[in-house]
RNA sequence: GUGCCUGUAGCUCAGCUGGAUAGAGCAUCGGACUUCUAAUCCGAGGGUCAGGGGUUCGAAUCCCUUCAGGCACGCCA
């Protein structure tokens, strides 16, 4: 347990024994006690920590806020606690004071822990899958398809660390009608190769990378596929297995490997489709129209029914996602993720609907939708567009601006918002680019720790005390609430919590920096900010970690 | 037309499971380098939290409504 949750466990379990003992004494009468809050207040000078209990209660006690603060706070023994003084504040707040040596602990529990710093029991080894960016294998990954990189990997470290056991997977869609298309379209630059008048199909891959994969193709295999009636199939085979390369060569670049590979083709092959489609249909949920199979998914609050397997005998997608889910579930993951385009976020609703038909608990389906991404180049917008396949790829994202520019920027806004991507400001090497500004916090103190000579920290209580101006003391405060920070991200799903936690860091030890000398100052006072600054090293480099970003030694 | 996301400082965004005086970065203005890295720090100005109504002791946060932008509504995925 981290310092502040036990402090906090303390208060709360004397707020909480103190309510009673005022209500067996009927000062103060009400069913049971609330849920509070405990917090941090944003002002200082309302102390370490704030209740709201003496509000929630006034109500059911009949009395004034204020005037229930005074019962409860009379109550209370501080001695059971770490306070040293309490105020009532405001429309009725209990403030408490702690004593000035509460976050002793801190410094020698991350020194001790290091790398360990920060990680939790919270997710109870809940096995989690995360599937993330499974584009189609048609083309090359856009920024799309970046963002949800980013956050897919970071979360998986991120909950990873919070104590669930995480699984990363990449659906491979490599069946259907997108793959019969693309399957055309690879026929027809093959035959425009050859020189031969062949029409490009209405709704084909117009991007100017497999016409270089279909020229890759030619070298090798020459004009032999010409007469091939298999020609179609093994062009796509073929440009398939070099597409998943550059994509798995791609996000491994961009510091994303996955667990498993998943493939929509084996859904079809292994009957697994047709096995959760019976059992849809002894349910009774399913009905013919038109020659096509349908799902009644207005059973689950849905506008309309959905086409589950086509007049021509093959499944929709959503017949094989359907498969898909029952399967991650079966085997053995509590807990199913999914990233997705805000452009898939009508199929959220039936998807979770047909799991509850399928006899899963939908809330075990969590998915998460992000906004669209949109490129600048300082004010220039930078336009994207399907139909001819120009797109900026993650590949030139990286060569651009870098691995760790890309993944911070993509991992510090919600996925709700609407991400404007700035090309010129990522790769700008200056205060403006935030990652810089973090990296360079954890670059300053190895360049600290390396004039020390030292190699190992350790502090005694006594030198401890000696950390007590405002910026020692508010990098120590903030160093504590890491684990806390970890935990919420995890809970929430919100990598950007993390990038905003190590900005504030950052910016607390940049302030350290300008204010307290490490070297040179009296020994006592040099060990102990020695150790402040390992600790605030180890943290910066855990949250860096956790968002798939470099922690330089220099720069 | 229906559904989802968004609307907070000049710009990009946090804050949204209701709490005290709404924050950060950039931009603007003014200061700090004989120094452990100035890729830094300190200070200042800057707000109708899109508009309106409601719930509450208390609303940027919850509900209703209007407006604006994005996305989706296919026997595509």
């Amino acid at each position: 347990m981290n310092i502040i949750e036990k402090v906090k466990n303390e208060i709360s379990a004397e707020i909480n024994g103190a309510l009673l003992r005022l209500k067996e004494k009927g000062a103060l009468s009400f069913n049971s006690v609330p849920e509070f809050a405990l917090e941090v207040p944003r002002e200082k000078s309302h102390g370490d920590f704030a209740t709201n209990i003496a509000m929630l209660l006034t109500k059911e006690a009949k009395k004034n806020p204020r005037e229930i603060a005074t019962l409860l706070t009379e109550e209370m023994d501080s001695n059971k606690t770490k306070i040293d003084s309490i105020q009532i504040a405001g429309p009725g707040f209990i403030n408490f004071y702690l004593q000035e040596d509460w976050l002793q602990e801190v410094i020698p529990t991350v020194l001790e822990q290091v790398d360990k710093y920060g990680r939790s029991n919270f997710g109870q080894g809940r096995k989690v899958m995360i599937e993330f960016v499974s584009a189609n294998p048609t083309g090359l990954l856009h920024m799309g398809n970046a963002r949800g990189a980013a956050l897919g990997d970071s979360l998986s470290k991120i909950m990873n660390f919070a104590g669930f056991e995480v699984k990363k997977e990449f659906y491979i869609n490599d069946a259907g009608n997108q793959i019969e298309n693309f399957g055309k379209s690879l026929e027809a630059r093959y035959f425009q190769l050859l020189g031969r008048d062949f029409p490009f199909p209405e709704e084909g891959y117009h991007g100017e990378d497999i016409k270089e994969t279909v020229k890759r193709i030619h070298e090798e295999y020459g004009d032999s596929l010409e007469n091939d009636e298999n020609r179609v199939q093994k062009l796509i085979d073929i440009a398939l297995a070099e597409k998943l390369a550059a994509i798995r060569e791609d996000l491994k670049n961009f510091g994303v490997e996955y667990d498993n590979w998943y493939s929509e083709k084996s859904l079809h092959q292994s009957g697994m489709i047709q096995e959760s489609m019976e059992y849809l249909r002894e349910k009774g949920l399913i009905y013919e129209n038109e020659g096509a199979l349908w799902l009644k998914t207005t059973e689950f609050g849905e506008e309309k029914d959905e086409v589950i397997q086509r007049s021509n005998g093959i499944p929709t997608y959503f017949a094989a996602d359907i498969a898909y889910h029952k399967d991650k579930f079966q085997r053995g993951f509590d807990l199913l993720i999914n990233i997705w385009g805000a452009d898939h976020h009508g199929h959220v609703a039936r998807m979770k609907g047909a799991m509850g038909a399928m006899g899963y608990d939908p809330e075990n389906l969590q998915i998460i939708i992000m906004q669209l991404v949109r490129l600048f180049r300082g004010k220039d917008i930078v336009r994207m567009s399907k139909r001819t396949g120009k797109y900026i790829t993650l590949n030139e994202l990286v060569d651009e601006v870098g691995k760790d520019a890309a993944r911070y920027f993509f991992s510090m806004r919600s996925p709700d918002s609407h991400l404007d991507f700035d090309l010129d400001l990522a790769k700008e090497e200056s205060s403006d680019n935030p990652v810089y500004y973090v990296q360079y916090g954890h670059a300053r103190i190895c360049s600290i720790i390396k004039a020390s000579g030292k190699t190992t920290f350790d502090v005694t209580p006594e030198n401890l005390k000696l950390l007590n101006t405002e910026e020692e003391k508010a990098l120590i405060r903030r160093i504590a609430d890491f684990p806390e920070e970890v935990r919420l991200a995890a809970k929430n799903m919100e990598p950007h919590k993390l990038t905003n936690y190590a900005h504030d860091l950052a910016s607390l030890f940049h302030s350290f920096y300008n204010n307290c000398k490490v070297i040179g100052s009296e020994a006592d006072l040099m060990e102990a900010r020695l150790a402040l600054v390992y600790a605030t090293k180890i943290t910066l480099r855990n949250i860096l970690i956790l968002l798939g970003v470099e922690a330089p030694e220099r720069m």
